[in-house]
DNA sequence: GTGGTCTAGACCACT
DNA sequence: GTGGTCTAGACCACA
């Protein structure tokens, strides 16, 4: 379920909180369903529960799930989660920066629209192979 | 020439990459010309020279320049920096992920392909004001 | 009746509390009628009899009802809850804080007036639409 | 400087945070000014590091301060401090909630507004009291 | 020196 | 059981 790499730059908790996004986002986690605990998922990760829970957290903070204490922590709606602003500059900023240093690197017009076109149609198949896994659990 | 932002959440020395490394591709810093010492730069930036030794040796490690010894730090050539598969492989890795995150928070395609030409429009604007800029310098 | 918001920082019991004291406060429970018992309350909200539990002995303790062993829980005289300095004086502090933050914010004296009027209006047709909800039920 | 209340409900992070809040919006701790470190401030209030550390990454997050890896914490403008519309819709919510239970309470509007009147006064008077006292320091 | 992350283990309030 | 806070002490990257 969760994939931890703890070589990676980006630390454990912001592992945790992308994850869950993703698991979210792509209603692998419905609305109203409840995530692992705080104690639970960090015995599963062999994490600290401490780590879980700043990432839990954050992912509160910013919408994704609200939580009821004593009962734990609930996936928030998709509708809810859309309308978030600050992810959406984030990721544009993200984008632009990305845009420009491929330009530098000597990328024309026309080959970045091919990157693009050749990276939706993986991220296509990508998501069917990912439903086909999920259908058969 | 540079620009700093401390409040910013990327470090100093990153900044100063990226912008070196901006200087180099744009052809401000044209192949084999001498980039200011360290002990220069950090004096113009006022910030800390270990700082910018840092940021020059991560410029070198990435090819972007080549240091002689007891000479300086040079500007590599663009042929050489635009054949550096590593960084583009990198660039379209975080292409992908940024264009999988607009779909989760249901950008589709059609928007997304608005956004990129948004972008390339700005980056034309931004270029050409910049270049300007250069000129009467 | 009872309006139960799972996904508020406030916790469940202290929700139940003010909204007990507003149906007492209000006269939709007067003086001496019987509050529902613990369970048939829990039930009916479907939450856990200890909150309810724990609601009812807070509201108590604050004087807003008083229990009878064996018969149930009873809401008090308003005369003796309004005689609560208390009550008032920590409503005062509140107000105080808020007050003082709203100008540290920038508000003038006259912002804070016109924000004040508003709630006033807003509370005003808040109530007028309650009762009429209420009657009609 | 500080005055932690360990026996408050108010957990002791959110009393740094708070307190914080005041020094920067009443300008004691004026535009760009470092904040002590958090290895400090822990050592002065003799409280855990990390417990600072929680504090001023929520103060970040708030937009009160800003954070330079290296060198330390420092206090954000004011006017971009004072564009923070979460701030002042949590504190409307207050103010609504506090004035519907004095009312219920059986406040009158009129007394309500003396009682402003005197909050704002005493206010008043507190923050003459304040600058004297820095002043002489 | 600075902030940022993580672990281990404790205690609390709420359900 | 749940989440939330706190301590003690370690390690890392950045300036």
């Amino acid at each position: 379920m969760f994939q931890l790499d703890l070589k990676s730059r980006e630390s454990i908790y912001e592992q945790i909180i992308s994850q869950m996004k993703e698991l979210i986002v792509t209603g692998v986690l419905k609305e109203g369903e409840k995530l692992p605990s705080v104690r639970e998922l960090s015995r599963i990760l062999t994490v600290n529960p401490n780590t879980v829970q700043k990432a839990y957290r954050e992912l509160e903070r910013q919408g994704y799930v609200y939580t009821v204490t004593g009962l734990g922590c609930f996936a928030a709606s998709l509708a809810d989660i859309r309308r978030d602003e600050t992810a959406i500059h984030q990721l544009t900023e993200t984008l632009r920066t990305t845009l420009r240093q491929l330009t530098y690197l000597g990328f024309t017009r026309q080959e970045i629209d091919a990157l693009l076109d050749r990276l939706f149609r993986e991220d296509h198949q990508h998501r069917n192979d990912t439903e086909k896994g999920s259908e058969s659990t």
